[in-house]
DNA sequence: CTCTACTTGCCTATCAGTAGATAGGTGCTT
DNA sequence: AAGCACCTATCTACTGATAGGCAAGTAGAG
């Protein structure tokens, strides 16, 4: 044995890497691009092992969303109670620009892109992340407007939706463009149209 | 030999067939969704005859790219001089809306999110169709204003790349959320911010 | 006779996933 | 304290399916 891979640790060092891993193969080039093997070659580890951490492709799938959607909720909440609706917003816009610059997409962007090809679980769980997007925007914008820091103009509904597809497609069509300006221009406008 | 398949062709049949099948897979589940003989399957033929008319996969993703451009192309050429700026984008919008209902994502997009792992060539493409859409959008954008048709709100390349953003996001959102619905609603939004 | 369109039949690489072995750690029982 | 049972994390070695692609052959049409 040449390594000495097998001494004491932590139990989810192993797992933990391979998420991460596994994130930013998803950014990059999607949730077909990578595999057990791509995964485990990159750890120094064997796809078997990856296999122990995670059964299945659609299970790791999963984990990762829920990852998200814990992330986001984590975040949420320790947002609330700022008094700024915009001031949410924008710390939220943050979050996809440093995606954009990074040349990364949205993560249910990534997903949503080969939804079809995906197992059932993955897919189930890529809805559940958008739908706790939208809702927390339609609180936001409603807040906000409430507060006379948003632009009331059309519905909320409409409005939040709105949202949701430009910052997608931003981080999306910014990277096919190849400049990260893209992405800075889109927001500067998406900035006009709700707050004037 | 069971199939009466190799009767007198006029040749284009089999390939257009393979284009528009590959799209269809494309659009519904990206580029790394369907192979060779998926598409011969669908197709009742070999494998071994999509390589007769796609060498590679890299020229089949060229070859998808290159209609999309020249359908746009022909399409921008067919509204020249139609004198409102505002009503081409409405029904360039309607090409998007149609792609939402189908439950379908448009092609740069489904190509953009898995950009890393395209072949050099077809990385090309993608990145050329977006440039001429955007192109269009910012000439056919100033255009508008000039008239007094389009809200007149920020820089036009922000406001294009905004337009941009939205569509391509606003077919993947909603297809996610499995509602043709929010494709309208943001639509909607989207016709608020650009007329008023 | 040659060109087009398609075939058969193959190759090598990679995919997700499984079985079985093993090394080391934890903890219970005598 | 010693022995034993069990657990965790990894390994090697495999399976069947599928990937993209290629070489050589063939049927029909001009």
């Amino acid at each position: 044995m040449l390594s000495g891979r097998m001494t004491a640790k932590p139990s989810t060092d192993t797992r933990q890497a391979i998420l991460k891993r596994a994130e930013r193969y998803l950014q990059d080039a999607g949730f077909a691009s990578f595999s057990f093997r791509t995964l485990a070659a990159d750890l120094g580890i064997k796809s078997a092992s990856v296999h122990y951490h995670f059964p299945s492709k659609e299970q790791l799938g999963v984990a990762l969303l829920l990852g998200y959607r814990d992330a986001f909720q984590r975040w949420t909440e320790s947002r609330k109670g700022s008094g700024s609706p915009k001031a949410d917003l924008l710390e939220w816009f943050k979050y996809y620009q440093g995606l954009a610059r990074a040349g990364d997409i949205c993560p249910a962007g990534a997903f949503g892109a080969e939804l079809s090809a995906l197992p059932d679980a993955v897919k189930k769980e890529v809805t559940a992340l958008e739908e706790s997007l939208r809702s927390w925007l339609r609180e936001t914008l409603k807040a906000g407007r409430k507060r006379g820091e948003i632009r009331a103009e059309g519905k909320i509904e409409d409005q939040a939706e709105l949202v949701l597809a430009t910052l997608h497609g931003g981080t999306q069509v910014a990277r096919i463009t190849g400049n990260t300006k893209a992405f800075d221009s889109m927001l500067q406008q998406l900035k006009v149209t709700l707050f004037g």
